[in-house]
DNA sequence: ATATGTGAAGATGTTCACAGCT
DNA sequence: AGCTGTGAACATCTTCACATAT
C-alpha cells in the first residue's frame, strides 16, 4: 500500500511525541490528545494510524509503547544509510553538529568540498574529499544518499556527479535552485528562502498591488 | 482573491528563473520552457500565472521583463521587514551569512541568545540581546518576524516570548518540534530531520515490515 | 502555426459522522 | 460512555483539452 508524503511527515511527528510521552511514563494516549499537542485534527491522527492496521483500542486509546514500536518499525530502514555531505560551509558545518543528525538510522560518512584547505582534512571526525572524486568515493564507501549544502550555482554539478556515480539514490538539497535529475533518483529540497518568502507573502495578507 | 500556498512557492521559483533569463538577455519564454527548466508542468505554470491576469501573449509566450516585474509586484512587501534571529548557534550563524538572506525585502535587525559570551556583542554587525529581553527589544525595534534556530527544547519558550511582545506576527522555525501559537500568529516550520526521514522512507520503498 | 487562458475532469488530501468495540 | 476505524463527503490541488488570440 502506498503511503502519502503528508502522512509520513506526520508519522515522524507522532514518533517524536511518543518518545517524549514514553519518557514521561505515560501509558495511554488518545488521538484527540496527540492532535492537541501537535496541532493536528484527531480524525487525521486516526486516519494516518489506521493505514497500518488496528493499533488502538476502542474506548481506550493508543498504548504508548506499542504505538511507538509500531511507528518505529514503519519508519525503520533495512540498513544504516551512509551519507555524503557536499559543501562544508557554514550550513554544512551546522548540519554536521545538528541534533537531528544524531541518529542510528544513518551517519555522515564523507564530506566533499573544493576548498584545498578542507580537502584531505578530517572535520568533526569525517574525512573530506575533493568534489571531483565524488563518484569514486561514494562507490568505494557505499554512500547512497547525498546532502547538498553548496551554493545554488554549484548544485546541479553535484547532482550530475551523483548521477555519474550510479550508486547515489537520493539527495536532500539545501540549495535555492531547481535541480534536474533522472527518473529513479529521489531529490528532496529544503529551500530556506522560499519558506521565508511564503511566510512574508501571507503575513502581508496575500497578493500585493 | 486567495492565492494558494503551492502557487506562491512556485511563483518564487518563476521569479528566480526569470532573474536568470533576464541576465542572459532573453526576451521571451514559454510556459513549456519554464516548466522544463523547473520540473513543473506547462499547464501548471500557465494556471499559476493566470490567477493574476492575462500576462502572456497567445501564440508567443511571456515577455521576460514584463513577467519578472509582474511577479516582483505580487511578491513585494509594503515595507522592509525587520527580523529577529533567535539562537546564534551554528545554524543561526549559517543563516546570517546565507545568500538567501541578502535581500532588500527584509533584514536581520537583532539577535537573541542566552550565552553570556554572545549577549551584548555585535555579530556580523548585528547586536545580540538576551532572550529574556526579547519582548522589549522587538517592540522598540519594530521587529515583526522571528527566525528560530534554537534547540527543540527551547523553541516553545521563544514562541511564548514572541506572543508576550504582542508585535511579532510571524515565525519561521527550524526547531524539530511542534509549536503552539495563538490564532493570527503565522508559524512556518522547516524541519530538517523530518525531510531527511521522508527521503529515507521513500528511498527504501515505503512502509517497512 | 503556436502558445496562452480556463472550465471541466481527475487526483490527492482532509474532515465528517457514525458504526463497531471495549 | 468513550474512543477507534473508516466509508463518504468535502476541499484542495493538478492536469487535461480546447477555445481564443497573435
Amino acid at each position: 500500500m502506498r503511503v502519502a508524503e503528508p502522512t509520513v511527515e506526520r508519522l515522524v511527528q507522532y514518533y517524536r511525541l511518543l518518545e517524549q510521552l514514553r519518557e514521561e511514563g505515560r501509558l495511554v494516549v488518545s488521538s484527540h490528545q496527540m492532535g492537541e499537542m501537535l496541532g493536528i485534527k484527531a480524525s487525521q491522527v486516526r486516519k494516518d494510524l489506521s493505514y497500518f492496521g488496528e493499533i488502538g483500542k476502542r474506548g481506550v486509546g493508543y498504548h504508548v509503547d506499542r504505538l511507538y514500536g509500531h511507528i518505529s518499525r514503519i519508519l525503520a530502514s533495512p540498513q544504516i544509510w551512509r551519507i555524503g555531505l557536499v559543501g562544508v560551509g557554514h550550513l554544512g558545518y551546522a548540519l554536521l553538529g545538528h541534533s537531528a543528525f544524531r541518529s542510528d538510522k544513518f551517519r555522515i560518512d564523507a564530506l566533499f568540498d573544493v576548498d584545498p584547505a578542507k580537502v584531505g582534512q578530517e572535520i568533526s571526525g569525517v574525512p573530506c574529499f575533493h568534489l571531483n572524486d565524488l563518484p569514486e568515493v561514494v562507490r568505494e564507501r557505499d554512500i547512497q544518499v547525498l546532502i547538498l549544502t553548496v551554493p545554488a550555482s554549484a548544485a546541479q554539478a553535484c547532482v550530475d556527479k551523483a548521477v555519474e556515480s550510479q550508486v547515489v539514490k537520493g539527495i536532500l538539497s539545501f540549495a535555492s535552485t531547481a535541480l534536474v535529475a533522472p527518473e529513479g533518483m529521489l531529490v528532496y529540497r529544503v529551500d530556506i528562502s522560499v519558506e521565508l518568502e511564503k511566510l512574508l507573502f501571507f503575513l502581508k495578507g496575500g497578493a500585493g498591488v
